[in-house]
DNA sequence: TGATTGGTTCGGAATATTACGAACCAAACG
DNA sequence: CGTTTGGTTCGTAATATTCCGAACCAATCA
């Protein structure tokens, strides 16, 4: 195994599990990602991840269409090459963004429940709720998402000027 | 549905979602969260939940295995009475923390990667790779698990505390 | 025109996941 | 002792996931 396949390997089973997508689905993104811009061709992701044509078609579609993957072509070349999709990273920060403000919502939902229990309950009893986990939670979640929209920011700044 | 009920499922879906877990698996930890300190027994999960026995003691198992929830018992009291294990914020932030570690370490290994073919090319190669996005993922890593790190340190000083 | 290239579509096969029911067991009860 | 309570184990049904091969198609080449 070179260099290259065991990085595509490495990278592809992070993917797998953080994206929740199908082995072949991360191999491919993993493929792209190690071999940027030039763009690789449908030809070269049956024969390097050894996978049938119809996995690897099935697979370029459903990337297509979840914006995560295009496609450039040369004049006088039928074939295409894909690439990742120019900005990937922002939006996969906006997925994790989505999803934590989500949690927030929720944190903030259960709290509401767990208040209105707690009123029921008296003061001392040992099955009131403590919510402070909840409250740190909420301001981890804030700190966190701080920290990624200024450097989404970043970068969205930058991505103009190209 | 009551108001209970009706939590108990959506968190269910965002701990199922976020955690990997089986649908079941998550409405127990779900119904734990939202029940809290007293607990609850065998009997009144597999009525709530609608699950059979044998769906609830396997996953009542495997979550204990998984080191997620203990029991307490009562005298006199032959019934298991099951809560969140005290330290689960913690323990899920570690989680997080452990992730976001080897995540560091692959993207600093992609980028080794990268720089060693950059080296090959031509210095105005179209080709060549941009290694700015990794480095603002990285900072935004080491932003993340500093902000985590330090709610995580309030809690365990809390925890001494109890 | 026939063959090759680059790719898509469809109907499974192989496998993994999830939950179930029936049979079972051990402790406590009467 | 027999029965109830509280729970476990095991085989398996139902379903979902993932990939494959064969057949197909449209564009280009010779």
């Amino acid at each position: 195994m070179t260099k290259k396949e065991n990085l595509i390997e490495k990278l592809g089973v992070h993917i797998e599990n953080k994206e929740q997508l199908a082995p072949l689905a991360a191999r491919i993104l993993s493929t792209l990602i190690l071999t940027g811009k030039k763009g690789v061709t449908f030809e070269s992701l049956v024969c390097e991840l050894n996978a049938s044509k119809s996995t690897i078609s099935t697979h370029l579609t459903t990337l297509q269409a979840a914006n995560r993957i295009t496609y450039h072509t040369k004049c006088g070349d039928r074939k295409k090459y894909f690439t990742l999709v120019p900005d990937v990273m922002i939006n996969s920060m906006n997925e994790m963004l989505k999803n934590w403000k989500s949690e927030r919502d929720l944190h903030l939902e259960i709290m509401e429940y767990k208040k209105e229990i707690n009123a029921e309950l008296p003061e001392d009893c040992s099955e009131i709720f403590d919510l402070e986990l909840h409250k740190d939670y909420l301001e981890f979640l804030a700190q966190a998402s701080a920290s990624m929209e200024k450097i989404q920011k970043k970068l969205t700044e930058k991505h103009k000027n190209d």
